[in-house]
DNA sequence: CGGGTATTTGACGACTGTCAACGCCAGTGG
DNA sequence: CCACTGGCGTTGACAGTCGTCAAATACCCG
């Protein structure tokens, strides 16, 4: 298996050494999950390796070509789009096991960027191969097909929340869906995250102000139900939160997966 | 190939008699587009009929068990969420050649709810047999990548748009986004398109009130940008709207599927 | 200590929502 | 034929959520 060049990458991605994906919890929830594991060696041929990103630093953004698939092995980054240059609406959050990268048009510009957030390690597939992998490997078609699914149906929700509910319904929700995230990554400690997201980030998730986004996490924390310091969450009243935020974590699937 | 069953069905759906797919102009564009023609009659056995809705009747709503696939064959319907029992998000619509049903919790209740606008034909599929055809025509694996892909690319937008922009740059988007995926089913005359969407429809899908996209179609028409009267949609200047949309038709990728 | 970034707060204004009324039109029934 | 009704579109007045601008504070790190 070849290393990616670094001519193929954008500048400044410090190639990683290559440990298989095989050792990775990270597995048991991506892509390869369906895969028997008899036969994940074949599969692991289509890898290019991993790639340690540093804080703030783009993997890629809007407009340029990158024929990769990937997902997140460790860290956490943003994917979102650039609005009139200075504003950005994130469309997710990625976390541990996040696959991202598929897009329409296969070989145009990406339609989105994604930056990392805290340091991040991804492991990337060229998109070439995404057709040869679904022939391969029928499980990997199937669960590609979940993950879409998931994905489409957050994107959803988020949808339903910038279009039809108030900043603190928004906030409430978004808090949920990150904090039931981290659990099911057993990063929860008695009702306790670190979350590695600066207020302006929370802003451009939900589509607020950072202004006003502090003002609401003011008001949740006044009635109780969180706090939110040093980028460490504390979920105080989840029921009353789910009640607020209209939450329903049986209907979000991340139950069952990440 | 058996027919589905009233009993399998919400009552007052009127079954349709069974005319193969491959007949439609409709099936160039969805699932099936890319099996080779000698193996359509494969992969024609997962169809399960195809059914009649009235204007208004709905598909199925959230929180039912409805454990098809569906292609929508003619008319318009609208994918939504209801919030709140009375507000409601309208994620997209669908019209004819658009794939819908699929959603994480493959057996769980459905997450959102279809209703047609206009008089409807769907075409459905069993979920069931969902892995069988990805395992069976491998072209259906790629191209449900690619339908994803690409209804994920249109939520995105769609979240960038009511999270990030103002009320005359969201329904600015929306026309066109409209105007062009109506242009690709070949019903644009003369820069007219008729529309059957009344302005709660329009105010749903942008996440506004009727009320306010009444005001907003105003100054649309009063910069001579538009007319939309007796739900007949006019593009009087596209430039100038595509200005102010902030659209981006070559990255969104309806210029080659619809 | 100094500079930069993130958070916090207040005052003000704008965009959008809410409420209400009116007009138009099609369908309906007397 | 005409009054009546309901749905939809239109408009105005007003209110509220949220954005903008500005400044102060806190915090991190060299």
């Amino acid at each position: 298996m070849d290393d990616m060049t670094s001519r193929e990458l954008p500048p400044n991605q410090r190639p990683l050494p290559h440990t298989p994906c095989t050792e990775c919890w990270v597995r048991q929830l991506a892509l390869f999950g369906g895969v028997p594991p008899e036969r994940l060696s074949d599969t692991q041929r289509y890898r290019r390796g991993q790639f340690l990103l540093a804080p703030r630093q783009h993997l890629y953004r809007s407009g340029e070509r990158h024929p990769y698939l990937y997902s997140l092995h460790d860290g956490w980054a943003i994917l979102y789009h650039a609005v009139e240059g200075r504003k950005r609406q994130i469309i997710r959050f990625l976390l541990p096991g996040d696959f991202f990268g598929l897009q329409a048009a296969c070989d145009g510009p990406m339609s989105h960027s994604v930056q990392a957030v805290t340091e991040a390690v991804v492991c990337a597939f060229p998109r070439d191969h995404l057709d040869a992998m679904l022939r391969d490997a029928p499980e990997i078609a199937s669960r590609l097909a979940a993950i879409s699914a998931r994905d489409m149906q957050e994107c959803q929700h988020h949808l339903v929340g910038t279009g039809r509910k108030r900043a603190i319904e928004r906030l409430a929700y978004l808090l949920l869906e990150l904090y039931h995230r981290c659990r099911l990554r057993g990063r929860v400690e008695a009702n306790s995250v670190q979350l590695p997201l600066a207020q302006e980030d929370l802003a451009d998730a939900v589509g607020l102000t950072t202004v006003h986004v502090n003002r609401t996490l003011r008001e949740l924390r006044e009635r109780g139900l969180i706090r939110y310091h040093d980028r460490r969450l504390v979920i105080l009243d989840e029921p009353a939160l789910t009640e607020i935020a209209q939450f329903d974590e049986t209907a979000s699937s991340l139950a069952t997966m990440p």
